[in-house]
DNA sequence: GTGAAAGCGCTAACAA
DNA sequence: TTGTTAGCGCTTTCAC
């Protein structure tokens, strides 16, 4: 593989014009720049990322640190790293995948071993302490997902108390006065993790504010978890007309566990999930959603994060996004 | 931050010391590595995995080529990502996500710029130009996915005429005449995507075999067009009772569609998907269908091109899955 | 068992 | 406008 030298030697030029003339860095004649690209493509040339890497200490790629906590990847990480992947493309970045089981001290290695220009984190706990390691250390990061403390610190997050009065708010003015709430695994909780403990909160919120009554659940990320947490709700609290979805992996399960308890959605029970449109048409019937818009938060993210490296960005950015309540067939006014 | 030159004046001992200390390459007293490693403590050091692989051409990076192609990634995609991810890491491995629009050309670049030690591919076309592509460079790579020419490359893939074999067989058994497959968007199949392909001759042959009718349709990735297409092929095919659906993202269009036209699932009709049990378990009637260990291949293939670049595998491995079919509601014995 | 020194392929400061 | 050269931080050959 032919390497700047002889893309100098063939031009008849020193090495450090061959640089000069890719990077732009220092003016170049006519003359040189055209000998130089004529080598260039004479001996199909492409620089040596690496070695450019190493001069620079700039690689040109960042890192998602990809949760491993979650067993099943919902559809909005996936959609998050789609996004995130094409942003860093665009932006002439590469996107690696890291995933870790004890993050907290692999993330110190990672930041040290130089390959990666900066971080997104997602599934941020409240008192996250990867925050406290990549602060301490000055390392360039941003965020999807925001923890209780963010001087500083770029993320684009959701909404989520804000999607929950949206939903409440929805269901109380179609009559509903007892709302159960499901959530995320009681893991994901306990690990404080921000979206989980926000969602629970703003729900007991709502309840108190409009003076309700509701239960909230935890529940894992399949559809049989889902189903019996419906059974198990319904048989304890037969006065519950609405469900609120958080966990979206568990739409089916739910919504079977009503049939079989021979209520019908809307009529006898009104759901309203948290999830991406896809999942919410994939059901009979389709469900009212509020609808994140997962690939701009992956975008933003990225952006934010490139934006920073390229000494773009100098304040951090704060974004909380209010996604808006689409209303489908899984929602109607209380009959009973 | 600290290099290998600052650890060997702590320790007292040469900077090729420190590195055959950590590499083992050579031997070294006890003595001494005591010392280096107290050193390496003392002042936290970690090695620069750049310079490394500067040196050595190795950088610990595979990369998968993500298609972008697909507008939305399937379920099944993101559990190859995850999957992939986390085999890699265990063989110390990190995974770059390679987004690109014109991979044919971008895809020696990347090869030659040394940051990656190897590719997968997914999205393999029958005829596939990425493939000459790397052969022609003698480039390591493996594949999730197979194309027509396999002559010494590494792959693993799901049997998918044995899919379709397997769901013929059993909706025949069933009594069902006239079968629809609902297939991946056109798109696919124009650039002759395989599995698209071969699910489409498999599905014709099996129709042959039997003796039945048959109809196939492509249908974009989303539950609208799965609606739109299932109407579409009963009101022309009136005598349809049982669907083969490829494209998972469309599973709850078709269903509702059904049951718009006053069919019930698996009273008048029968439906049989090849998808995750995430996906097959989230609608009502739960699908039967023919389950694919995702994970399973994302690790194999992952796990190929890694024995590769260790040297621990010479010749290449070639893999076909046969998953079985899970009965689930929304088969039954044809009434018509 | 250990050390010295020559790369790996590029960037960028310094000189001209 | 161009050339020379000293790094970037590590691996590895060669000599002791």
């Amino acid at each position: 593989m032919p390497k700047m030298e002889d893309i100098a030697k063939r031009a008849g030029v020193a090495l450090s014009t061959v640089s000069h003339t890719l990077s732009g860095k220092r003016p170049v004649s006519e003359k040189v720049r055209q000998r130089v690209y004529q080598a260039i493509k004479d001996l199909e040339y492409q620089p040596n990322t690496l070695a450019r890497a190493l001069a620079t200490k700039r690689t040109q790629i960042i890192a998602l640190l990809y949760p491993t906590s979650t067993q099943q990847l919902s559809s909005a990480q996936t959609d998050f790293l789609t996004s995130i992947a094409k942003a860093a493309t665009q932006w002439g970045y590469a996107l690696l995948l890291w995933t870790s089981l004890n993050e907290d001290t692999e993330i110190l290695k990672m930041t040290q071993q130089g390959f990666i220009d900066g971080i997104i984190l997602m599934e941020i706990a409240l008192d996250d302490p990867r925050i406290t390691l990549l602060k301490e250390r000055k390392y360039p990061f941003a965020m999807i997902g925001h923890s209780k403390e963010n001087e500083g610190i770029s993320f684009v997050d959701l909404d989520f108390p804000y999607a929950v009065h949206t939903s409440i708010d929805y269901l109380v003015k179609l009559g509903h006065q007892h709302i159960a709430l499901i959530n995320h695994p009681s893991a994901l909780f306990e690990k404080g993790i921000g979206y989980v403990v926000r969602t629970r909160e703003a729900f007991y919120k709502e309840i108190h504010h409009y003076g309700l009554e509701g239960v909230d659940c935890f529940c894992d990320a399949n559809a049989q978890s889902g189903y019996e947490m419906t059974k198990m709700l319904l048989a304890k609290y037969p006065s519950i007309t609405a469900f609120l979805v958080l966990n979206e992996w568990t739409n089916g399960g739910v919504l079977r566990a009503l049939a079989e308890s021979g209520l019908k959605v809307p009529d006898d029970v009104s759901l309203v999930a948290i999830t991406s449109s896809h999942l919410a048409e994939m059901t009979a019937p389709t469900l009212t959603a509020v609808e994140f818009p997962f690939t701009e938060m992956g975008r933003l993210g990225a952006e934010m994060l490139i934006r920073r490296l390229e000494g773009q960005e100098e304040k951090p950015m704060q974004i909380l996004l209010q996604p808006a309540l689409t209303v489908r067939s899984s929602t109607g006014p209380c009959k009973r």
